[in-house]
Formats: structure tokens, sequence, C-alpha cells
DNA sequence: CTGGGTGTTCAACGAGGATCGAACACCCGG
DNA sequence: CCGGGTGTTCGATCCTCGTTGAACACCCAG
């Protein structure tokens, strides 16, 4: 565990809760997925190593308020896990573990077409 | 070609028209499937035979009208293959074509959870 | 401590879509 | 020809959800 620490070590912000993949329906999924925004959020994430991306570093044509939401449903849907990095908030993507949940379907999002 | 046509000989009422599997997008998949009305079609349609189940022999909550329409979507979503048998519209799921578009998805759905 | 950057929350708005009832079209059995 | 059964379409309603702007909280660099 040395080496990727980092800036996390205490928090003083509100930590960002994330869901039990279990719990995670294949609806709530789907439904989390099928969202243009929220695709290219996801396709964007995919094609960056792990916690080097900030929420308001994405290519999206909304506000800064939509973003927080569209991560706050990724993040529940078990999609993404995201942690607090300093003044910025980090994000990686759940693949093996969402993945397992479900299996191809990311995959699926990922192919793009 | 012998012996599965049935009733079907002449059609004067408005034929059903179908998507073409390559034009369905990711996005317009995972939107028809991530609704519960639609998912519960899907399953009860998939645990029947082919060709078996009229529109209005499946047990949702929902009148005709809003029927039709959830239909309409998983036809135009490429999930579902319609025929006119008479004065009832059968169904029958697109396993095999849909799997090969959206490998996994189908399965992912009639998994259930 | 102050200021700029980053994210969340809130209230409000708007668009999309799910739903219903009713009207219509079609097919079949009397 | 008529009537019941089946589906589609239309108009209207309702509600969810995506979006915004503003206010707030937090962190870091001066």
């Amino acid at each position: 565990m040395v080496g990727t620490e980092g800036t996390q070590g205490a928090r003083h912000r509100a930590a960002p809760v994330h869901a039990r993949l279990a719990d995670v329906t294949v609806q709530e999924a789907l439904a989390a997925l099928a969202d243009p925004v929220r695709m290219r959020l996801v396709r964007e994430l995919a094609s960056s190593p792990e916690w080097t991306r900030a929420c308001g570093s994405f290519d999206v044509p909304v506000g800064k308020a939509a973003l927080s939401h569209h991560f706050a449903a990724l993040r529940a849907a078990g999609v993404v896990e995201q942690r607090d990095e300093g003044a910025r908030r980090v994000n990686r993507l759940r693949r093996a573990e969402f993945d397992a949940r479900f299996p191809g379907l990311l995959e699926l999002v990922l192919r793009g077409d």
C-alpha cells in the first residue's frame, strides 16, 4: 500500500458513499447507462488510467450541477468509484466488480457501436 | 418454408415495421430495456415458445394503449418481432439476432438478478 | 486570511415519456 | 350484417428526470 496514497490522508469533506454491487438491480444499471452524458463519461473514463480524472475534466456539454448529478447516478449504480484528493474528486471505473455483477454490460457500452 | 405459415397469408392490416439491428444503438437498446414494464414483457416472452403470445396476454399493470406503446418501443429497439395472426398480433423474441448485435445484454436481462 | 478552483446542494424550470380514456380499424364467429 | 375481441392512434394529463443558476462548503496557493 505504499506509493499510491498521495493527498488523501485525512478527509474532512463529505465522503462519497458507494453502492454495494449486490444491491444494484439490472434495471438500475441499465437506466444509469442509458443516458448520453453518462455514457460519454464512462467511455472517457475508461480510456484514462484510474484515479487520474477529476469530475470537472470531462468533455460533456453540461454545467457543474448536472455533472455532479450524473456522477452521483453512476456512483449509485456501482459504475464508478470516487475519492477526494485535495480539492478535487477523482474517479475510477469499477470494471472488474461491475463486470462480475453484470457480465458483458460494461464491455458493451465501451465497445461503443 | 412449409408448415409454419398458418393464418398469415394475406395481410390487410398495417404491417408492423421492424428495426434493422445494425441501426440500433447501444443507447436505444439500453433505454428500451431499462423500463419495468418492458422488462417484464421480455422476460415473460422469453419463457414461452415463439409466436404463441399475443400482446394482450401479458400480465402487466397497464392499459392497452400503454401496452401498445411498449411493444412499439421493443420493436424499434429490435428486441421483439411481431406478426399479425388473424385478429391478434403475436410476438417472438429476436434472441439470436439481438444477442449477435449486443452480446450478453439479453441474457443479462433474462437472468433477472 | 484571502482568493480562485472544485463539487455539492437547493429551488425552479422544461422536456420527454409513461399513462389513461376514448375513438377508430380490423378480424373473426354468430 | 352485426357484435365482441384485439390493437393502434389521438389528445390530455401527470410525473420523472435532466438541466440551470445561485448559494454554499471545501481545499489549496498566495
